[in-house]
Formats: C-alpha cells, structure tokens, sequence
DNA sequence: CACGCCATGGCAAGCGATTGCCAAAAGTTG
DNA sequence: CAACTTTTGGCAATCGCTTGCCATGGCGTG
C-alpha cells in the first residue's frame, strides 16, 4: 500500500537547490516568486511527482477545501439530485466532498457537525431537522448553508414549493375538483410547512376547500393508512408531501379497486426516479434539486473568503414547475 | 463563523498542569497514564469543551480515519445501496466519508485517486472502469478494496451474478422458454461479462439458446434501441444488464403493442428502487448491494491495521436471488 | 556616484497533535 | 536498606506546509 515516503516539498527545494519557501509559493503564491524560478520549480515538481499534502496545507492555514453535507436519509431518492449537484460543484471547485446521513435525528446532525467542524470549511444541510434557534447557534461557530429550508440570517437555498403549490392548487382546479386534501409529511419538515401554507392559500384564493391529514412517514409505505385516510375523506383530489407517499398512494388505491384519475386525482412533489413509470404516471411539482445542491456549494465559497466578518444570509430561490402526466384528471361528476 | 481560537491539547494541559504529551496519551492511550490523572485531564478537557484536530493526528499519525468511495455514475440508482452501506459502516467505526464520481472515465478515477490520496485511508471502487493492470498498479500505491468486480490479488465484495444467471435461465426454462436474448451493458463493466458468462454457460446446460445484443447504455433511455432489436430476433425471453435498461426495454414495448409477459418476459439485475412499481413489476435479480458496500469498508480496515506489509486479497462473495414479479410468464405457444 | 526602493529568496516559527526517549518516583525483592 | 524494576510524566522532535519578517542584490533616480 503506501509507499515508505511520500515526496515533499523539501525535497523538490532540495533537488531544484531552493529554500522549501520558495517551493511553496512558487505553488501558491506565483507573484511571489521570480517567473524563472517559478517555472524550474514546477518542472522539478512535476518531474518528481509531487503532489502537495492537503492535511498539512489545512492544518497550517486554516483552509480545508473539503465541504460536508449532511442528509437525513440516503433512503429517499428525493436527495440525491442534490446530493449530485453539490458533489458536482465542489468537485469542479477542487473541492473534497463530504456525504454523511444524520437519520433523521436533530441530535445525530448535531454530533455529526461537531465531529467533522475541524476537518471542514462548511456544511451543507440538506432538510436539516433541527430547529431554527438550534441553527443559528450553530451558525455562530460554523460555516453552514442551508437547503429546503430557510431561516432568517442563514444562507439557504431552496427550490420554491409555495408558488408550486399554487399551480397545483390551480391545475386541479381547472379540472373542477372542489376539494383537495393534503397528505402532510414529518412535522419537522420545514417544507412541508410552506407546501401547506401555500395549498391552503390558493386554495382559500381559488375557493377551493383544503383540508390536512397526517403526518405520514414520507415513503412508500406511509401510502397505505394514508390512501385509506383519504378515502373517507371522498375527497375527489389529494396531494402529497412528496413523490414517494404519492406512489404509495397509488399502489394502495389500486388495491383497493379505486382508479386514478377517475375517481380521484394525485399529486406529488420532487418528481423523483421512478414517477414517470409508475401507473399512472404521476403528476408531481419537479424542481431542480441539483442546483440547489449546487447554489448551497456556492453560498459556502461565498462565505469562506469573506474571512471571519459576518456571513451573509444571501437566499437563493429556485422555481419549480408542474409536471402534468396521468394521475391528475377531470373531478368524477 | 469560526470563533477565533478552538481549545487545543495545549489548552487542556495548562488548565489541568500537565503536559501536552500527558494530555495527548490520557485521550489515546489510557494505560500509558495513571487512572486518576487521566480522570482528571479528561475531566478538564470536557469542561473545556476540547475537540481534537483530525487534521493534526492525520498528519502526525499518518492514519486519517477517512475513506473515499469513488462511484461511476451517481445517476444510477443501482449505486445507492453500495453507498448507503458503506456509509453506515464507515461512521458507525468512526470514519469520515468522503463520496466522488468518476463520470464513468477511468481517467478520472485516476485523478480522483492521486488527488485525495494523502487525505484518506484507502479507497472503495465501485463497479471501477479501470483495467485490471491499471489496478493492480495503483494497489501498489494505495489502499484498494473494490465492489462489483474482482481482481486477483485485490480484495473485494460482489454481489454474485454467476449463480445469479443460472436462477434466471431455470426461470425461464421452467416457464418453457427455448432461447434468451442478453442485453449486455458497457464492455468495461466488469459485471456484464459476469453475467453473461452465467448465462450462456446456464443456458447451454439446459439446452437454451443464448444470444447476446449489444452494448446498450445501461439507462431507461438505452431500452428503447434495445426492445427494438430483441423484437427482431423473435426472442420470447429478454435478460437486460440491469433494471433501468428492462424497465426501458418495458416502456418501449408497451409502445409498440407488444405485451409482457404474454409475448415476450423480461428480466432485469438488481432491483432497484421502482423495479416493484413499474408495468407489468419487474422480475429481477436482487443482491444484497448495501451488503457489499459495508464488507468493502470493512476489507479497506482490515488492510489498514496490517501494518505496512502485504494486503490482503480476500474477496467476498454475497448471494443474490431471484425475484420474481409480473414481467415474466409461461413461453408463447 | 550615492542613496533608496522593490523584487526575490531564505529563515524560522508556527498549525495541533503523536511518540521515542529519558528521568524521577514508586514499588519490589532479597 | 540497597539494588533493581516498573510506572508515570515531561521534553522535544516530527508530520508537511504556510507566512511574517529579514537580508540581499539589482535597478532607478537625483
């Protein structure tokens, strides 16, 4: 495995007959440095493979280029779109990249950030589960972005669900259906807030009456008590927090011999793998998760040069648009 | 951000009057230090809230406490599970985890490697793009274990697909099919070749004929080709080199009237996420992919205790099985 | 020609740990 | 009680790199 030693920047300054100091900024500080000198060095480092060492560089100046992020449930295919676009910025920024799942737990996002603080310029969270105040305290010792969440003074980057939820609110509404209930999410889950906060605002707007059940665990599963729960609701519509409750939905449905869209029309969010092939097709509000992923990468950079002032709160806002496929249809007479 | 000055070994010492190094051995090596004063420097260091700098015992040490997983293709739900159980087991030990993708290139899975080389333990390659010589020349180099294909001389965990195939064909020929048609995936992907030596040599003994198409890309996209040219051959059993290509192979022959699995069975590798919802549920080959994601992890620290001598090349083999779902039925008369 | 400035390179002090070696203290043994 | 072993803690070097500060020499200017 490793070889016994790695070549250092001593031994290129050896080998190009320079002082170790000038081996470095002839990598990192080019003006520093005589055009001539600078060009032998490379060539000499170049020649003996040299490749700096990212752990001593960090430990001396501060400066990890590593981000992490951190994600409740690698379970949910809903991430990885953003999980992809983050990795895909930091990588193109020579940036390492960091994964870790904090299972849903506020405290494991906690111990997780405090474990890798020293190893890292910043974190990613992705739908963190901690709270508002949690967050802000957090904020105070470290470089953090946020995604799919916002909180005042923290820089976040989210893909709209409140305008999103509007058009659907509207897109059922112009197929005549009269009512809508809302199949909610983790009550954690700050965008199930907003998805709420949005379907009942339109709603309300549209004359359409709304109604919440839930919460339900947002997977698969939690689509069979909660297709269930709709049914004695004979609500003609139902939309849910998100694709995977959505298709859970549909499955139980199916077995229970309702059909969609006839008899009842659903609606999910994030448009994941998979919502395209599942019968019917579902109709689903999709955004672009990769580039919150990847805004959230950005906002860290933005933040890390700013030295040690005051990090802005800059919020980037994504939109978001409605997929219309085949389980969204005419409200039944 | 950052508060000006975290609390150092040094920190602890003075504040308990002693040593740095006595510090340092009370945290890490308990008996090397009297039980009371290690009581007492621990005491003090929770009090002040210490943290130890990763970076710092990495560069001392040498050891990270880190490994890399470098994976093809992130788009690719197959991955998902490999990933999911390294990361389990990786933090579960303690160990950061660092995610990259290759974007397919075996280029850039070199790059990736020599780039984060000095900063991790070793490194977990899945379904690697690399040649087998390209390999074995960076196990020199580096800690290796790798996933879904095997080289000897490396360790690594698989997912078996030989024993795999042979269900396959005796589901088909129990179900009275004559011949199969393959569907292979890229030529670099170790897996196929796997596969398909599974089932030609299966296939033979039960005196089926095998054909093999392709390559196809292995994505939804790559099925529509595909269906195509199975429904030349007149085929009434199609095997694709994975669930993304069967479940395009399924769209596309929805499209062109053909019905499965009256007309023609499908069958796919890896039951992924969304092969139980498509139309008809494909059958499909399961493997226990999170399974070998945690042995890698576990082949990578195995390999790091042994000192610096030879690695070891102990390869895992999980078993997979055959699900079978609504994509496959009895051969057409 | 003398003086001052700037470009350039070297010295050495860290960054925060780990660890080999040594010395003092404590415990053992005859 | 002397001689010896073991335990325990400290000193200082080290990991590989960055960077503030200083010394030098070349050059421009009056």
């Amino acid at each position: 495995m490793n070889s016994p030693k790695r070549t250092t920047i001593y031994d290129v300054a050896q080998e190009a007959g320079v002082a170790a100091s000038t081996v470095s900024r002839a990598l990192r500080n080019p003006r520093r440095v005589n055009a001539a000198t600078r060009e032998h060095v490379l060539r000499v480092a170049e020649r003996l493979g040299y490749r700096p060492s990212p752990l001593a560089t960090a430990l001396q100046s501060g400066r990890t280029a590593t981000v992490a992020m951190l994600v409740p449930d690698i379970t949910n295919p809903h991430f990885f779109g953003t999980i992809r676009g983050a990795e895909r910025r930091a990588s193109a920024a020579g940036i390492t990249f960091i994964l870790s799942y904090t299972e849903e737990s506020a405290d494991n996002e906690r111990n997780q950030i405090e474990h890798l603080a020293r190893s890292v310029d910043g974190f990613i969270l992705a739908s963190s589960r901690m709270s508002d105040d949690g967050l802000l305290e957090l904020a105070e010792e470290h470089n953090l972005a946020l995604v799919n969440r916002e909180v005042r003074g923290l820089p976040s980057a989210v893909v709209d669900s409140r305008v999103g939820s509007r058009q659907i609110v509207e897109h059922l509404a112009s197929l005549g259906h009269r009512s809508l209930v809302y199949l909610s999410g983790p009550h954690q889950s700050w965008p199930a807030g907003e998805r709420w906060r949005g379907l009942r605002g339109s709603a309300r707007s549209l004359g359409i009456r709304a109604t919440r059940l839930g919460p339900f665990p947002p997977r698969v599963v939690g689509g069979g008590a909660a297709a269930d729960a709709v049914l004695v609701t004979g609500a003609t519509a139902v939309v849910a927090h998100n694709d995977l409750l959505a298709i859970g939905v549909l499955r139980r449905l199916a077995e229970r011999g309702v059909s969609v869209p006839e008899q009842i029309s659903v609606v999910g969010y994030d448009d994941i793998f998979g919502a395209d092939f599942c019968v019917p097709a579902l109709t689903t509000l999709a955004g672009p998760q990769d580039e919150a992923g990847r805004s959230a990468v950005e906002l860290l950079l933005e933040n890390r040069s700013r030295s040690t002032t005051r990090t802005t709160d800059r919020r980037v806002m994504l939109p978001s648009h409605l997929v219309i496929r085949d389980s969204t249809g005419p409200a039944p007479a």
